[in-house]
This record gives C-alpha cells, structure tokens and sequence, in this order.
DNA sequence: AGCACTTATTAAAAAAATTTAAAAAGTATA
DNA sequence: TATACTTTTTAAATTTTTTTAATAAGTGCT
C-alpha cells in the first residue's frame, strides 16, 4: 500500500507529459515545465522514465531563441495505439491510430444500420473485436476505444438514449467489458468540434462553434477551451430550435425547425421536386436514387458551377446563417466552423451565410466571430474520437506497464 | 528573492481557503482537505496561521456524523471588506459588505447617468472615494471593489464598450489607480447569474442560465460551473436573437428582437395604449408618468389580480418563453431562473412560459431543466459584485499582511 | 575571434507536502 | 457500561518537489 499512492503520483505526472506532447507533437523539457507547472527536474526526471518505458522519443533539436537549442521530445508512435469507430444511421467506420494520430490500418467500414436494430450492439462489438484481432496489437497496447455515434448522447455516464439500447447498462462498461480497453462514447458533433479545435482550422481557440451540416444539422460547442455537453448532455440541439414560424414539419413532430428547412437532406428533396418541375441543371436523377446519392450529386454541381445546385444551397445557407446568428447572439464564440460533409460546399454557403449574420446580427458581434470552412473534412469525427480518447488518459490511469509491475513486486515483497 | 516564491507559495493555500470560506461559510479543517486537494496538516497549519493573523476564526462543533465532532471554522467577517457598486442607466448604488457579506453601512444610491455622460466616470470614482472614506475602513482592508454596469463589457480586459468611455484605458485600472484598491467590472446580468448561482436559488448548479427580467432582458450564463462570457465579452445578448418575421423595430436598429416585443418597457407602452383604447383595469394612468413607474405598476396591479395587467404579462411571458426554448435547445442547462426587477411576477409569466416550452421544445430538453424564480430581487447584483471581487482573491495574490512583512524582514536581513 | 548575454540540462541542497501513525473525542450497540 | 467502530486532530517520518547552483551549448555584437 505505501508504495503505491507515490507511484500513482509520479505516473500522473508521465501521463500528463504523455497526453501533453500527443496534442502539442513535440516539446522541450522547458517547455512541459512551463505548460505543467512542474519545475524542470521533475518533468526532467519523468522524461527520462517515459524514454526508458518506451513512451517518449528524442526528436532532435529545435531551433535557438538566443540560447542553447532546446532538445525536443515526442511520443513513441508505436507505443500504443487508438482505436477509433465513427458511426452514422446507416454505416460504422473503425481505424487503429498510433499515438501520432496516423492510421496503421486500412479503415474498414461496414454496413450497420442502427434504427430499430436490436442486434447493433453486438454487431458493433463484434466488428470492433474483429478489427483489433487483425490488427495483430495485444489490447493492453490499446490506450481506449472511443466511439461517436448519432442520438442523444451522456457521455459521463456512457448512455446513449437513441440507438444501442444497453436495457440500462452503461454503453461504455459494457463495450469495455467485452472488448478489453477502456471506452468512451460522444455525440457525432461533439467530436467534430473536438477535433477542430485540436488538430482542425480552429486549433486552440477558446470558444468554437463547430456545424456538423450533414443529412442532419449538428452543432458541437467548445466553451471556455473544452467540451460542452450540458447538464445532461444533450446541448447543441441546434437542428430543432424554432426558427420559422409556420415552417415545414420536421421529424420531430414541430414545426419550423432549421433541420426541416436547411439539411442536405432538404436540399435533396427539393433538388428531385425542382428537376420534376423543369428546372434546368447538370443533375440528372431517377426516382430510384436515395436522397444520399442526390445530396452529394448536389454539392458536386455546385462545386462544378450548376446554378440550379447553387441556389438550392444559397437558400439552405441563408437560413443556416438565420440561426447562426441568434448562436453567436448567445455564445459570442471566437469561431464558428463548416464542418462535415457539407464542409465540400462552404466556400458556396459563406455568401448567404454572411448576408443572413449581416442581417440578423448586432454588427459589433458579427465582426467578433470568424467563419472558418473545415479542411478535416471526412476525417474529422474519426480523430475527434482519438482526441476523446487521449482527452481522458490522465484521468483514468492509463500508463500502468511500470507502475503495476512494480506495485506486484512490492506486495510479494512484504507478505 | 529566494524566499519570495516559497511565501507566495504558501500564501496560495491560504487564500484558496479563504476563498473557500467565503463561499461556504463554515468548514471542517478535513472539509478543507477535501475539496482543496491538500492534506490535513498543510490545511491545519494553514488555519493556524490564518487565525494568527486575524482572518479566520472558530465557529464552534459540528454534530458528529458518528465519529469525533469537527471544529468549524469561519471567516472573521471584519477582517477585511468588499466595495460593491451596481450601476443602471440612471443611478448607481454603493454599498460595502464584509466577509459574511452583511452589508456594515447604508447603501447609498446616486443618480448618475450613464447615456452621453463624460462626467460619469469621474464622478462614479469620486462617489466610490467618498464612500469608502465615509465608512473609514482603511483602503488596505478594502479586498476590491466590484462594479456591475450595463453595456458591452469584457471583464478580463476591463473595458466596457458602450458607456464610461477611458479614452482606450482600462476602467479596471483607472479606477484601481484612483481608488487604491483592486477592481473587476462585469456586466449586470452576469453578476446576477453568479449571484444566483453562489447564493441563489441555483445554488452550485453547473449550468444555469440566468434571465434578467428588466426594462430589457438580460442573459447571464454559468457554464460548465463558471461564469461564460464568450470570446470577447458579449455573449448572453439574448433579447436581441431575431425572434419574430416583422417583429417591432428596436431599438438596436433590427426587427423581431425579443426585447422589442416582451421587455418591461414594452408591456408598459402597450398598458398605457391599452387604457387609452378603454381597457378595463385597475391601473390608473397619467401621460407624465414614465415607463417606469407604470411597469412598477403593472407588476403590482398583476400580482393584485388585475386581468388586464396578468394578460399582458402573460403574452411577454409566452413570447420568452419560446426564446427560452431556443436556448434550453442550445444549452441544455441544469436550471433557468428568473431574476431582476420582473422576479416579483415571476409565478404569473411561469405558466405561459411553460406553455411556450412545451410547443416549441423537444420533451427531452423541457423536461431537463428545471424553471425556477429568484429570491435574492433587487440584491442581486450587489451580491454578485461580491462575487466577482472573491472569485478573483486566489487568482492576484491578496492576503499579503504577513507576506509583505516577512519579505522586507528577509530583505534587511540580507542586505 | 572573443565577450556578454540567453537558454537548456544536470546534480546537489533545501523546503514543502504527504503519508503514516497515534491520540483524542464521539457514536452506536451488545 | 464497556467495546467496537468512526471521525477529527496532532505529531513524526518520509517522500516529493522545488530552489539553487553549476555546467553545457549557442547567439550576436564589437
């Protein structure tokens, strides 16, 4: 017992340098010093552990500021690993990341619809066994396993109110249990947001607002520099806010909702009303198509110049900056970002956007909020669920490969 | 030098538990350790040396909880003051409070307006020095003085964008420099929402969202536990979201703004219409009366039965109602609480509010979040200055009667 | 090229904080 | 009423962390 709270003590410490330098790539001991807080022999002392245990590297030297060149460090890659899975209504994507955030595997990506589907969860389990087997990397190298998923979403808790019915078990203790590794869940566009603000266009911004436009309109918020999920996890339910009084109906059941009027979704339905009507354009569709298919048809013709695809988004844009603006009335956040499938047209949405914000906003608000376009495009949720996962690895204690051994020693040692 | 940081570093505990016991008025010596994180004998010789120096003192036992009864200790409240300022428009009142935040003078209201006044700050300087001279409590028994003011105010900065122009100073240091001790400004409806929060009816919430019912409405958000600003001070600017198509004009220039259509302000313009057109009231109205007076009125006659009164309260009250619903969608927040001047009717908007949130909010997210009514009225903000002076006593290093001492002893002793 | 000035790393000394153990003060129960 | 069990407080020993000082490595100017 003696022992062991010290080293719990010490390897907080190594786990924050850990997590620090997976976020910040490479840095001096100078530098974690100063970022930790710890004086420079105690991050030093750590360091060289983490070099002995593998975790860390020296990566050469930075250039000088007026001095001695600091030596930089960074993280093993192959120390350990990530395993990522990003699902949707219809279709789950796994990946197995190193501690670089670059892919060691071919992403697989399977069918797995979640409505109404009782055998989801195990499917899921199973395909995310399946996946760490052949990768061929022993699970106590797996630093967790973070999933993002659609639905209502408590990710302290780890329950997902919408799909993957558990019958009351926590989601995340109930994949650990199966598969090994810790786990943790998040909402689609939390983890989008995550992953801009950390490795995306609006990396180390304090207040972010990240819009998921996809078949759905999501919104991740990033407040005060981290995650904001709500009281019950349930903020950023931007889709359904009343914003047109007598509006379409939307799948809610109310009426007005930005989703009803502004989803690619939306678009899509109006595109196929449109071309039935006679309106001329590049697209061309058969009744056959699902809307998925006429979606991204649009947004490849706009991007090609179709004026008929540009005025459909113009429209959807207009409205999605209506409500942008009563979001940065609320939030005044630094940023708010294009992110998710419909980043692929936001060069086109920035126009009507910025005409609505011009319209609806305060003008001393407007100018305070940058509008960025996302480069992370479809990658995006699958790193943010790395991000979720690294986020946690100084709370839960993860960097056990010393700190265990040395612990069993200790106790057979005194029996 | 050497011992410089090893005193301020002691220095740092002392102040947290300080700050503590503002915030919870009595704690246990092991309460301490607890939620500050440090052992029993760092917080116990901590407190001794605290009571030494004449800030902290016992309270006497707690019941035992089946072991040993704890002995309590409290802030001595007389051991150092708090000069709290909360300004509106027209006036401003002053009032200095103690470490049990009991206020030890009258408070004394001035009229000072704010609109195209450039004598308003140095008149509000002057007011503050009489004050404090007044009371004859020595500047250096003076914590801070917390101001709350209307207008576009970012706190960290010190700037407040729409009155008191500083010719590009800081009015935090300004005033801090002609005053003589520390200053933190906010705005009006952010010191309600951490008085609330603090010690309100949303006590230790971590999400709350704070409307301030006024001659406008104000937003005051607690996020994630803490006070949210936004990136550059202005987020909250809830009553001008665009609300309404071809709402009425506001006075910020758009359309449709929640203030322009629910505000006090607006409920007394259209009572006084309201009478002219030969409603049946029990308001009686002179065209010399000012809005003020009338709002007053209604409040009164609605909480005295009045039908015409509670029905034009209760169409304010649906109107934010549906903006409430916008942000509970958006924040998802533990508690809503209706504080400022309009709390006195807050039972009267509570069921039209409630009815707005049923037809515009997704069930999940109502029935999260709980709508509750201020009792703390018109002290609100004068609390919440408090506040917002002790929140920030950890951060700049205050409790410096024994560390200032003992560093020029250090100096002489080795020079 | 040499000198003054920065910056980074390492090692030894000093200080601070925590753990451990023990005592004190109560409660609940047989 | 004595005994077992809790909880708080105090004191001593140990660990951890930070200072301090010394060394190494570079920059930039004269």
């Amino acid at each position: 017992m003696e022992l062991k709270t010290r080293i719990v003590k010490s390897a907080e410490l190594k786990n924050s340098i850990i997590k620090r330098l997976y976020f910040d790539k490479a840095l001096s001991c100078a530098d974690l010093s100063e970022v930790l807080e710890k004086s420079v022999p105690s991050v030093s002392k750590a360091i060289t552990e983490l070099i002995e245990e593998g975790f860390v590297m020296e990566q050469g030297y930075a250039p000088s500021s007026g001095g001695r060149r600091p030596l930089m460090y960074c993280l093993q890659p192959s120390a350990m690993y990530i395993v990522t899975v990003a699902m949707d209504q219809l279709s789950t994507r796994i990946q197995m990341l190193d501690l670089h955030n670059n892919p060691i595997a071919e992403t697989v990506m399977t069918e797995l619809k979640l409505f109404n589907n009782p055998k989801a969860l195990p499917l899921l389990i199973e395909y995310i066994n399946d996946y760490i087997d052949a990768s061929g990397v022993a699970r106590d190298k797996i630093v967790g396993i973070g999933i993002g998923m659609p639905g209502f979403i408590d990710s302290a808790k780890g329950f997902n109110y919408t799909y993957l019915d558990s019958a009351g078990q926590s989601l995340t203790e109930l994949i650990a249990e199966k598969t090994g590794a810790p786990v943790y869940i998040a909402n689609d566009s939390s983890l989008i947001a995550i992953a801009e603000q950390k490795f995306g266009i609006a990396k180390n911004h304090r207040d972010v607002m990240v819009i998921n436009l996809g078949w759905g309109i999501g919104l991740g918020m990033i407040v005060n520099g981290e995650l904001y999920s709500g009281h019950s996890g349930f903020a950023g339910e931007f889709s359904h806010i009343p914003l047109f009084d007598d509006g379409a109906l939307c799948t809610c059941g109310k009426r007005g909702c930005l989703e009803a009027e502004a989803s690619m979704l939306v678009v899509a339905e109006k595109a196929i009303q449109g071309i039935k009507d006679g309106h001329i354009s590049s697209l061309k569709h058969t009744d056959k198509d699902p809307y998925k298919v006429v979606g991204n048809a649009i947004m490849e013709a706009a991007n090609n110049g179709d004026q008929f695809a540009i005025e459909l988004l113009s429209d959807a844009g207009y409205k999605i900056g209506k409500a942008l603006a009563i979001l940065i009335h609320i939030m005044n956040p630094e940023s708010i970002v294009l992110s998710g499938r419909g980043a692929i047209v936001g060069k086109i949405l920035l126009a009507p956007i910025q005409q609505a914000l011009t319209k609806y906003c305060i003008p001393r608000l407007v100018s305070s909020t940058e509008l960025l376009i996302s480069a992370l495009g479809f990658n995006a949720e699958l790193i943010g669920t790395a991000v979720l996962v690294m986020e946690n690895f100084d709370k839960d204690n993860k960097n056990q490969s010393l700190t265990t051994k040395q612990l069993s020693m200790e106790k057979t040692s005194k029996n």
